[in-house]
DNA sequence: TCCTTAATGAAAATGATTTTCATTAACAAT
DNA sequence: ATTGTTAATGAAAATCATTTTCATTAAGGA
């Protein structure tokens, strides 16, 4: 629960000219303490039970924001709504991939196998790099499928 | 160009109970015809050509359908609506993966080291089943970046 | 040709995200 | 500590993709 002091963060911040706010370090702080991928509208109404007078639309701005300073990662998982995560965060292992239940929506984190996925992915970049004079700057890889639980219902 | 008459999805239609109609033929047509990755509205907009009285409250709920049956896939990649691409055409290379300008939003298929890809990912989709207890049906491997062009205009 | 009902199209509804605009508050300068 | 500048905010309205509703049409088996 030191997320929302966190000195990068302040320094990132002050070095765009940006101001530390409430909400922002209020949205920090959700997301340094969860370890799931939330939408916008979770992460304000994590927001609200501590500082009912933020907006949603504050939550909306600073997430954008924090996605552009490389402090979060936005992801579509395919329910319709944007879900965020902070990069670098206690509650998660560290570069990851993820695993999404098309039946009950759960995402899981993994790092299995992740330091060979890294080595190729790192091949093919240069590799794209090269073919498609492409400048590579990031990745997603996502697999799908059905869970343990849903498994079951079927 | 014959793309609206292939027998198999006839049968596949058949099969279902379902009818084979001029706007589910238009739609196939379309995406048979295409190498882009169009959006529901792009689709529409390409069927209407041809017939103006197809809705694209129908386009959209054939797109469901075929993405339902397997003939078609949806995508997000990230500019805020869903893009389909036939998963067998003439147009395209065989399994593919993408790589995303965050430019112009253009997207690159690509195949270079693919086998390579589906090797890996083969086997850590083995290793999660069995460590998640989890039944994968699909994957999403996308590379961000900025194409040559976008580079020039920093 | 007739009948059943799957499929359609227009309009309205929905839901996530963005824009507008008047007000507030961060913080650098005093 | 006080003040001034302007980045940031919040509420409400607007936007935009997608879905739902519902009356009408037409595929295709009988
Ligand atoms: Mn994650
Ligand atoms: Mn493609
Ligand atoms: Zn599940
Ligand atoms: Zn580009």
């Amino acid at each position: 629960m030191n997320g929302k002091n966190n000195p990068e963060w302040h320094r990132n911040f002050r070095q765009r000219g940006m101001r530390i706010t409430e909400p922002r370090k209020a949205i920090l702080e959700v997301l340094n303490n969860t370890t799931e991928h939330l939408s916008a509208e979770e992460i304000y109404m994590s927001v609200h039970r501590t500082y009912p007078n933020v907006g949603l639309t504050t939550v909306y701005r600073n997430l954008e924001l924090l996605e552009e300073m490389g402090i979060i990662a936005k992801f579509h998982f395919g329910d319709g709504r944007s879900r965020y995560e902070l990069i670098h965060s206690p509650q998660k292992p560290g570069h990851h991939h993820h695993l999404i239940c098309t039946g009950c929506k759960q995402i899981i984190d993994y790092d299995d196998f992740v330091e060979e996925e890294i080595e190729l992915l790192t091949k093919v970049e240069q590799a794209l790099s090269a073919a498609h004079n492409f400048q590579i700057t990031g990745h997603t890889i996502q697999f799908y499928g059905i869970c343990h639980a849903c498994r079951g219902n079927l």
